[in-house]
DNA sequence: TATTACATGTCGACC
DNA sequence: GGTCGACGTGTAATA
């Protein structure tokens, strides 16, 4: 890793075409030949990068300001104009052990799959991932009155979560097995652009508290 | 901007738990109070944050290792163990003067706002950001034969584009002032996927040559 | 404050 | 190599 305190002009031509006036910040490459220039302020994201793989060409112009010129294969490309370097580190790190993540999306389908009446009164789960050509519906449940019931399991509602429940209620409203089929969107929070659209395609919605569902299920295991 | 390269196990607890064991990073503390520790590759994203606001409390183990705490208003936390600091950095830098970007969707709006006809002959603007309850409408136009055009402005034509523009005119359609409505989806690129479908959805779209526009544009400009 | 939609989103999984 | 969905998404604008 190199980190070069610098004052520097930045200017990146690709996708959009994004300038920096000179000023001093903190120009990162990593090992990989990724570029990230920071300001002193706002959050993790950089002014300015180039992610690898790409191309670093330096040059000295003239006028005593060096310029990188940093290309990716798409064509884009990242300038630097360096009038002035403060500080300049460089070593390597070395291979790093990797980040662990312990997600509470997985964790959901599980709680609920337990408890499905958390979603409605008298549900009863039939299958996880109940597969459709389309891909596989979270639960598939049976109501209390023999409908059958496909459930879509999100951390957040949103609008791509009615469109892809909608899909699966359509499929399974082919298999005469299941006909009628109603479809309900869960998740922690259901914006309310969402709300109405399901609504509007027939297709039910509940937010459900994922601590109290946690602290239901580790209630019933107590019992046994 | 602290700079501080360090051998250290970090441990993240919030919307999820993530854990990294001890290894040399970077561990970057800015002006506003934002922490991020980074590996030596990984693009510019890093493996673990915090970002303002935020209060950052430091304690000596008795074990020599460093304990910072991080934690901020949601009660969220980022924990840092180091056991080594190999190099310590700290230096304010100052105000930055930003960022300025061109090409972005909102410039691309502008300037079909003020020239519709890019999108079809004949075409006149009613509004922009035409509210529905499912969202607004980019242009909301109206064309030479009186039909209403709904148009969808996107630096790129993806399929969910296309799906909420089919939306949109679905309940445009609703409203008796408005039928007949036509969809058209704008984007400086338009995937095939995406044309099949609009196609399919009966919309029609076109690809729109930004640096073409700002010229049009800047070309009529210069008139007055 | 909350709600929305954009982003040089990034990133991984799967086909 | 693409397509798709999730993300501790972050971020700015807007109501």
């Amino acid at each position: 890793m190199r980190l070069l305190i610098a004052r520097c002009s930045v200017t990146y031509a690709g996708r959009l075409t994004a300038t920096l006036p000179p000023a001093v910040r903190l120009v990162m490459v990593k090992a990989d030949g990724c570029v990230a220039v920071h300001a002193d302020g706002g959050a993790y994201k950089p002014l300015n990068w180039m992610n690898a793989p790409n191309t670093l060409t330096e040059e000295h112009g003239d006028d005593d300001v060096l310029r990188w010129r940093v290309e990716n294969p798409q064509g884009e490309t990242l300038e630097i104009a360096i009038e002035e370097i403060r500080y300049d580190w460089s070593e390597p790190l070395g291979e790093d052990p990797g980040l662990s993540k312990d997600g509470v999306e997985a964790h959901l389908q599980e709680l609920l799959a337990d408890h499905p009446d958390a979603v409605e009164d008298g549900l009863e789960l039939v299958r996880r991932e109940y597969p459709t050509d389309i891909g596989p519906v979270d639960l598939l449940c049976r109501a209390s009155d023999g409908a059958a019931v496909a459930v879509e399991i999100k951390r957040r509602g949103e609008l791509p979560a009615v469109e892809q429940l909608a899909r699966y209620v359509e499929r399974l409203e082919r298999d005469p097995l299941l006909r009628p089929v109603r479809g309900v969107l869960v998740a922690q929070r259901i914006k309310p652009q969402a709300r109405t659209l399901a609504e509007d395609r027939g297709l039910a919605w509940i937010e459900v508290d994922y601590d109290l569902l946690r602290g239901i299920d580790s209630g019933e295991l107590r019992l046994f």
